[in-house]
DNA sequence: ATGATTGGTCAACATAGCTGACATAAATTG
DNA sequence: CAATTTATGTCAGCTATGTTGACCAATCAT
């Protein structure tokens, strides 16, 4: 496998355009892009190699994480996160009941809810995973120290849609962000 | 839909655990993965609008964007960069060559090689979600300005595995990281 | 000439998203 | 109370994008 090239400094041969950072530069931006998509995928195959030998997939991991985040989550909630359709999520949460993961109870409140929960099946895979991706988070941090874990945080927190910057917002009201 | 309901502080209640720095708490390194997770959904969302309507994924813009990125690339170089399988690929380069996004050359060292560059169709998509993935992201630096992207970048590039850190390296030479 | 490399192809399969249509039970509202 | 809305589930089928495995052709290097 042949070296890739290095980008030859493209479009902004010097920094006397109409950006008011340096780091606004096509380039730098390019290279957020690139990282992103390259730290995205090298943060999740960790987890997905735990999940494939149990059969399960990144969806799975999904419901698990944030049902174990939120006990007793409804179902509307869950998608409201997830965002996908709940006939997407219905395949992978019926999956989940069915091998023990997760259980279901029905609302008191609104008895049409159905509560999700984990299991302790549930609860142990959702700690495997979480501890695989926290460590990483952990070393990432500690490597770079807290005031680039605020950037981090920033900048991640303005990458968002609007409403999903307020919706944050709300779950982590110690932030000021 | 109901609002969802924050976090408790859970595990760790006071900062008096094993964690060198206030930023590795249990609770924080779960704001990291799941703002990863949803920065990254809505920042591909946008290019992912654009390209269903022209009938393409995510999966043909990655390409385009390498190929744009580095004109001339091989095949190999691009599967080393996706990290999928050439089956994967070729369904979608084959796409993109017989709709007329990419053309292929034969290499001039090596006349196996089939270099990929973007036709004016391609390059004409390219700058079109490029730029849109680039406003996103010049308006989260800018808001959050040149300290708090070195902290993002720098935080990221910790996210990646040695490997692809490595590589990284090689393709921005003028980063200390 | 032989063997390795580069690239492609066919077939089959899995995951995880989507739409549309329809069903049931419970809550809400007029 | 009747009608409607809401929460959830289900069936059927489609699409995009990943996977394996087998095999082939052209080209390069020794």
């Amino acid at each position: 496998m042949p070296p890739i090239k290095p980008l030859s400094p493209t479009a902004s041969p010097a920094p006397s355009g109409p950006q008011r950072g340096l780091y606004l530069r096509k380039q730098d931006l390019r290279r957020g892009i690139e990282l992103l998509f390259f730290a995205y995928r090298d943060f999740t195959g960790e987890a997905d190699q735990i999940l494939s030998e149990l059969g399960l997939g990144r969806a799975h991991h999904r419901v698990i994480y944030f049902v174990g985040r939120q006990p007793d989550m409804t179902v509307s909630e869950l998608l409201s996160i997830l965002k996908i359709t709940k006939q997407s999520l219905s395949r992978v949460l019926s999956h989940l009941i069915d091998t023990g993961y997760i259980r279901q109870t029905q609302g008191v409140r609104d008895k049409r809810q159905r509560l999700l929960a984990l299991t302790d099946k549930g609860v142990a895979l959702e700690a495997k995973l979480t501890d695989v991706q926290c460590r990483r988070f952990a070393a990432a941090y500690s490597a770079r120290g807290g005031d680039a874990v605020d950037g981090f945080v920033n900048v991640l927190t303005s990458l968002l849609d609007d409403d999903m910057r307020e919706e944050l917002r709300r779950q982590y009201p110690d932030r000021i962000d």
